[in-house]
DNA sequence: CAGATTTGACCAGA
DNA sequence: TCTGGTCAAATCTG
């Protein structure tokens, strides 16, 4: 989709969203008025997010990250495997380590000191690697500013049964869409829906993305994102799923953001919202499906 | 004892 | 040459 027409289904968006506010009755809960509050708040930001130089630069400098994603050579170069990473708030490391809530089990096969970093990086892979050579990997790494917040980083597809088959469950689906796992071993409850995507899209808990990897905003890369439909029920397509191609994965930005984000390297989306402690439900009618394939 | 983790060494990209 | 990423032997754990 083109930037402009982005920019125009945002209007509409915040547009339907004062409509909406001006249909609530007046005896309507004041948690309701909040919530559309919040969404204007949040076309408001995306707005300004997209205004602010970062469609100077859309398309050209992601095409050829993409062309070789798609092309599926990973082997040529580490750098073409597809990436995205996230950053989230959790009270101990296993949160992140280890098998997911999602079933995707994970191995440490290293870790490292990372120059001007105070904390090593961990490097996980997907345990079905050599089993069925699932290639999928993440790296996890203490945040130097705020140790509570653990960025983990994604890499590659996961290729195994677990991430193939496993649609069943509401849960299980959104995370095969997204070929995103969900970090393991989870320890306490909290930790467990930080790294559930849909309880990321909706956990009160502060989950933060990085926002370093803004590239889009110093002339770097802004990708058309393809939304996770699937997290509102849609059908996975598998092979022909957009995440598959993209990467990207739903994620919180702060206490009050709810971002949609990419890194192909750097590639980065952002919808800014002020949506914590909304419902699924409240967000279907937020965004529509139409309305979000406008991200991708 | 099998599988997971640790950690130093090695490799490849920039 | 430096640094990040991966390997693989040693070690740990259930």
């Amino acid at each position: 989709m083109e930037f402009l027409s982005l920019i125009q289904e945002l209007n509409q968006g915040k547009q339907l969203a004062n409509q909406l506010r001006t249909h609530l009755h007046p005896s309507s809960s004041s948690h309701g008025i909040l919530l559309i509050d919040k969404i204007l708040r949040s076309y408001e930001n995306a707005l300004l997010a997209l205004s602010g130089g970062a469609a100077a630069s859309v398309n050209s400098a992601i095409a050829p990250v993409n062309a070789a994603v798609q092309d599926g050579d990973v082997s040529k170069k580490r750098k073409v495997m597809a990436k995205w990473s996230e950053q989230v708030k959790v009270s101990s490391a296993s949160a992140v380590e280890g098998p997911g809530c999602d079933g995707f089990s994970w191995r440490k096969y290293g870790q490292k000191d990372i120059l001007g970093s105070k904390f090593p990086r961990s490097y996980f892979r997907c345990s079905h690697r050599f089993t069925q050579g699932c290639l999928a990997t993440k790296q996890v790494q203490k945040s130097d500013n705020d140790p509570t917040i653990y960025e983990v980083t994604y890499k590659g597809r996961h290729t195994c049964n677990k991430a193939l088959h496993s649609t069943n469950t509401p849960q299980e689906h959104q995370n095969t869409f997204l070929q995103h796992p969900i970090p393991p071993k989870q320890e306490d409850k909290p930790l467990q829906q930080l790294h559930d995507p849909l309880c990321f899209m909706f956990s009160s808990d502060p989950i933060r993305v990085k926002s370093e990897d803004l590239e889009y905003a110093n002339g770097g890369l802004f990708q058309p994102l393809r939304t996770p439909s699937p997290m509102f029920g849609s059908e996975v397509q598998d092979d022909l799923s957009p995440f598959r191609e993209s990467e990207c994965s739903p994620t919180f930005e702060s206490n009050d953001m709810f971002g949609l984000w990419c890194d192909f390297e750097t590639e980065f989306v952002s919808i800014p919202s002020s949506m914590t402690n909304i419902s699924i439900g409240d967000l279907e009618e937020c965004f529509s499906f139409d309305n979000l394939e406008m991200f991708c």
